[in-house]
DNA sequence: TATTTTCGTGAAAAACCCGTAAAAAAAAGA
DNA sequence: TCTTTTTTTTACGGGTTTTTCACGAAAATA
């Protein structure tokens, strides 16, 4: 049986060397990450068991980290941060975290919480491996690197376009009706944000088919109703 | 969609309504226990989705409780106390607690820990996606893709045909009155809806015939009474 | 069979929804 | 600050969808 991989991303040395020294007692494996990139990456590719995050990151704001890696993945992440205000805790959680410890920390209530998430994914013991792209027909998602490709060019995306196609790609297939993307996108369902998602299907579309070659529809309308992610 | 259901094991009256209103105001159904019988009595007999558990009861000790129930309960546990100590908090994790807070806590907190709970629950359900569909003779309906097939190729129906094949075919085999499909589509049932749903029938039974090898008839009228879908 | 009622059907009218462009507002970078 | 990018708002045209209506066919009733 293998041990459990845990990715420790930590910029402070001082920290992070207590943490992996934890670890290295405890009969775990660690892999380092400094930034949110690298965390970003060694998820995808190393796969880690469990991810030990800290939200103060000198790149990228460690909630965005948490939700960008919520688009493919569900690694338990546990964050570990000197923000110890109520709000920041509910944004973590709320943003896909699944435990949160504020330092400083007892590494012995660290472990124990490790021992709860262990337990989770024991009784899971769901082994589909996650994949950390999409594709489909000629598109290409690279989760971690956020970036999207039509034929290995790369097409550049504003933020919310990426979301959508992130939603209809993890649903693809499905239909997904209007106030499911609106609340999956705003987090609220007005008609204003109907009809902004329109102008984004527009754009979003464009921007796909423009470096199709077939002419290809990705995104088929459902009238009265949502869309959806055609499967090629 | 049912309440996501709460038992509340606290013998402190105070805390108990703080908790129970909290839920009251948050669209969640609770129950209540005063000490550690009633609630293993309450989580074998009612079923609830989570536990928030006071350690200081008055019968039994909280570990305890968390021990025996997860002799046969998976149930998730939040453990609630005044027990600041860390080896208060270990002892409750590796007894089988999923989390912890220590009072005096703070209420957005515990609703975000009780929404990342849910989320896990919700998660689970769905690992089996089943995506349901409905077949009979050559033709299928895939629910989740909103879309139908004849021989396994698509046609396009508008929403209302959609709607009216997919309560037909729910309900094959039986007569359905025009008022009952009426009332189901419209919501009321007007002399001038009948004679649209005659319009529609006939448009659906055109497209269903014309991809159709056979000349199976899908849709079979009851003069005055309604329509009923043949199982062929 | 004759009569009445109910259905199916085609076509036109009305209503509705969607895509699109363009402008305004907001946010992000430089 | 100014510029650029991104998001939101608004309005309109076009196509789809729904509704209405008229008339002939079919079925039920007597």
């Amino acid at each position: 049986m293998n041990k459990t991989t845990i990715l420790v991303v930590e910029d402070d040395i001082a920290v992070r060397n207590l943490i992996t020294t934890t670890l290295d007692t405890h009969d775990y494996r660690y892999i380092r990450a400094e930034n949110g990139q690298n965390a970003l990456q060694a998820i995808s590719s190393k796969k880690p068991d469990i991810v030990l995050l800290d939200l103060g990151l000198p790149d990228i704001d460690g909630i965005d980290v948490i939700k960008r890696v919520r688009n493919w993945s569900e690694v338990p992440i546990i964050v570990i941060s000197a923000r110890c205000e109520d709000t920041d805790k509910i944004d973590a959680l709320d943003s896909g975290a699944d435990d949160y410890l504020t330092k400083p920390f007892s590494v012995e209530e660290l472990l124990a919480r490790l021992r709860v998430t262990q337990r989770r994914l024991a009784s899971l013991k769901n082994s589909d491996p996650e994949d950390s792209e999409f594709r489909n027909g000629e598109m290409k998602i690279d989760y971690a690197a956020g970036s999207v490709f039509i034929n290995s060019e790369e097409i550049h995306l504003t933020p919310i376009e990426y979301k959508l196609l992130c939603l209809l790609a993890k649903n693809s297939g499905k239909v997904l009706t209007h106030t499911f993307i609106t609340n999956s996108i705003w987090g609220s369902s007005f008609d204003s944000d109907v009809a902004s998602l329109r102008v984004f299907m527009a754009t979003l579309r464009k921007k796909l088919d423009k470096s199709s070659k077939s002419g290809q529809q990705y995104i088929q309308t459902h009238v009265g109703v949502g869309y959806r992610m055609n499967k090629l």
